[in-house]
DNA sequence: AAGTGAACCTGAAGGC
DNA sequence: TGCCTTCAGGTTCACT
């Protein structure tokens, strides 16, 4: 993708979750991509020249990818896993250095995700992205800086942990799954867990692993959410307590059932017997 | 300030 | 079979 020549845009329809810039077709086309970057969930297109695309997928979005074959048929790796081409909002026709077609698709069934533009001045200003917490992937996240920023907050951990604005990036199953492993009561109070030095530690690594074992699984997919190439992630079947309630708990040992709960609008499953 | 609930939208799944 | 209700990975806004 990088290096790529962005040779046409299509637009679909206005607009996703937001409007699309009003000049979203023309600001792109003929662009070249530099690189592609991540903050939290939102995907950084960086270009030869202004503006900067942000993309998001929302819930149910998601990016694949279409490599054109030379004898002029379209060759769409597991295509037996149809999409709904009504769900396919924005086409991107790419031609890379070598001189090969291929087309970026993003479809999105219920329309959260958006697409935004920025200038590579104003970029780290930008409102979607300048009230991001630390990123929960490579070493920044350790046992002191959870701490510290979980102190003195009431709410439940739970709830701070999907804060975006502490951890950026981390989703609700991630969270749950995290807990679990930390064996922690999703409930209690974010400033009691940062006042035990060991637990934030051991919490801040559970958080890593997760995140590390979801990306080499390739994604959680649930329902109809598909990788580039429209297959399945796998991580999903590697949930702990994730969409489990009423199954046994699979810590060794535990006899104890998960359960399932509303905290702040989101469900929470944890083990309703070994997280304290 | 911090917490809750609703809204955005479609589709899948379960109950009857 | 089909109609109805409920629920879903995220973010933002309005309100208490």
């Amino acid at each position: 993708m990088e290096g790529a020549l962005i040779r046409d845009v299509e637009q679909r329809r206005p607009n996703l979750r937001c409007p699309f810039p009003a000049d979203f077709v023309e600001a792109l086309t003929g662009r070249r991509i530099v690189s592609l970057g991540r903050r939290a969930k939102y995907l950084i297109v960086h270009l030869d020249r202004d503006p900067i695309l942000i993309c998001h997928l929302g819930m149910s979005g998601s990016f694949r990818i279409q490599n054109d074959v030379t004898d002029g048929t379209v060759g769409e790796f597991h295509h037996e896993r149809s999409k709904n081409e009504a769900h396919d909002h924005v086409v991107f026709h790419l031609e890379d250095r070598e001189g090969a077609h291929r087309r970026v698709i993003y479809n999105d069934p219920r329309r959260f995700g958006f697409m935004l533009f920025s200038d590579a001045a104003s970029i780290d200003s930008h409102p979607s992205l300048i009230g991001l917490g630390v990123e929960p992937t490579g070493n920044a996240l350790d046992g002191p800086l959870l701490q510290s920023l979980l102190a003195g907050r009431r709410t439940p951990i739970k709830s701070a942990l999907l804060d975006q604005r502490l951890i950026a990036g981390l989703g609700n199953i991630y969270v749950c799954e995290a807990l679990w492993r930390t064996g922690i009561d999703p409930r209690r109070e974010a400033r009691e867990i940062a006042a035990d030095t060991i637990l934030c530690a051991a919490l801040a690594e559970a958080i890593r692993l997760v995140i590390a074992e979801a990306i080499v699984a390739g994604g959680s997919s649930l329902r109809d959410h598909v990788q580039t190439d429209g297959s399945m992630g796998y991580f999903q079947h590697s949930f702990k307590v994730y969409d489990r309630a009423g199954q046994p708990c699979l810590r060794t040992g535990c006899e104890g059932e998960i359960g399932r709960m509303v905290q702040g609008g989101r469900s929470t499953f944890y083990c309703t017997s070994c997280q304290k």
